[in-house]
DNA sequence: GTCCCGCCTTGACCTGTGTTAAGGTATTGA
DNA sequence: TCAATACCTTAACACAGGTCAAGGCGGGAC
């Protein structure tokens, strides 16, 4: 993982992309020629949002469908009193706004957590194109299920776990998304958030976000020198958190290339 | 919402159907004549589980999507030492494992709330008939996206609200659910659910789900009398909520028709 | 240099919610 | 009739995690 010139070293996977779509579907669909095609005829956008900025707003009307090329969003919800959640965290590869066509004014905000860089497609262009590639549109079912699959881990995560679990399972949950997309070392990877942030996505107060932090290093279960994040004991942090990464599969699945393919 | 035979009041509108799924769809697409033929062929079996039966548990490779004819269901987890998680309520008219040929092994389990009826649909055959029509992979889209919306709702309920704001929330949010499907009054509805369960859905214990709602009673806010639940002053709890119907609407909405009609 | 700002860290104290325990009321079934 | 079960209710107490406050450190702007 590190024999690469090291200019842009983790996601050459996503460089050079005229449109990052493909890769992100071919991620667990053999696309046909044709399929290609039609992915890469779609107009796109690719443009940079610096930390902080929000690439949507609650109560916007978004018409795009985005890929995270670079950087991490967070999709979170404001309460009146200045209270946030984060929804879900938006990594590199990652598709945002994914119905952008079904669904009207957005009820969420979606905010860059690091510099990022995005490309957007018209989501209405999408749809049109699943009319006509049927099998794209199975692809795009099963990255919406795979959201799903996040978001009830992510319900579990806050409603039923102790800080101290909490934080170990996101810090695995994260390792493993990472993983997938090339981002991360076997037991460590950069964690470009603030415990603000990881408050903010667990329900947790920032403060008790770094006692809970200490406490994890103090028992040598991870390291975190700046933003970098290295797991000493996966297993034995695995345990803690009660985490079983069956959840984040989203290769190649035998059963779903068998439906696509055979239609009728 | 009274002058209806009262044999079977609220569910009318799913009764006698050989596919409950045209039904469904129906509600956020007018169905061409072809499509229905299409739903109407998919074959199904219609059965009941006896409160407390679980629908599918964890590990299960379940190969069917279930329409909720008549019962609550829930989505939960269990973790290792007995606590758990509701991730999810199914009401009547919801739709269970949407994505049940393209995900495998099930992650979490569902058990039946109350007595239920569901219709089962081979989710292999779904896939197939989406790949003949797009419009049909497209309704499925939105409903995905639906159930998103629901589940980021519940993230935000159970992360940043307190214990108070999140029954308040709850009984809204279920109030207008029941609602699209005519399984409420105005402002009351039957809640087949113990506090226990609602505990469980809400991150809280039995007996703090207790204290909230004496205080919501005694601040003359809900009446609950055995499972009948009815809202003295909606507006009132819908302000200590932050309660916004936005996230629920899912009828008939106009961009969503013209993307989907209007192919190419 | 030095001032500021964003972020991390820690301690002291407070409170919302969990836990334990006990009893109440229906309902069911023998 | 009584016992058992399922659920609700309430009180007393405990504790996880929130809040408040203070200070540290590093990097950027000037």
């Amino acid at each position: 993982m590190t024999d690469r010139d090291d200019e842009s070293p983790p996601h050459a996977l996503l460089e050079n992309t005229p449109s990052a779509l493909v890769l992100k579907v071919g991620v667990f669909l053999h696309l046909t020629a044709p399929e290609i095609e039609a992915l890469d005829a779609l107009d796109t956008r690719e443009f940079g949002l610096a930390k902080g900025q929000d690439l949507a707003v609650e109560g916007d009307d978004i018409r795009s469908t985005y890929v995270v090329i670079e950087g991490w969003l967070g999709r979170y919800r404001m309460l009146e009193d200045g209270r946030r959640q984060i929804i879900s965290f938006a990594l590199p590869g990652d598709i945002l706004n994914l119905d952008g066509a079904l669904v009207t004014d957005y009820v969420y905000s979606v905010m860059a957590l690091t510099d990022t860089v995005v490309c957007a497609v018209a989501a209405e262009a999408v749809i049109e194109v699943t009319q006509e590639h049927p099998r794209l549109g199975a692809a795009i079912s099963w990255m919406g299920a795979r959201e799903r699959t996040l978001l009830a881990e992510q319900i579990v995560r806050v409603g039923r776990r102790s800080a101290y679990e909490r934080v170990a399972h996101l810090i695995l949950e994260l390792l493993y998304r990472l993983h997938l997309v090339h981002e991360a070392e076997k037991r460590s990877y950069e964690l470009p958030l603030t415990q603000e942030v990881l408050g903010d996505s667990l329900g947790l107060s920032l403060v008790h976000v770094n006692r809970t932090l200490r406490r994890l290093r103090k028992e040598g279960l991870v390291r975190l020198e700046g933003n970098s994040l290295s797991i000493d004991d996966v297993d034995r942090l695995a345990e803690i958190a009660e985490f079983d990464p069956a959840y984040l599969r989203h290769e190649h699945i035998p059963a779903a290339e068998k439906a696509i393919n055979d239609p009728t």
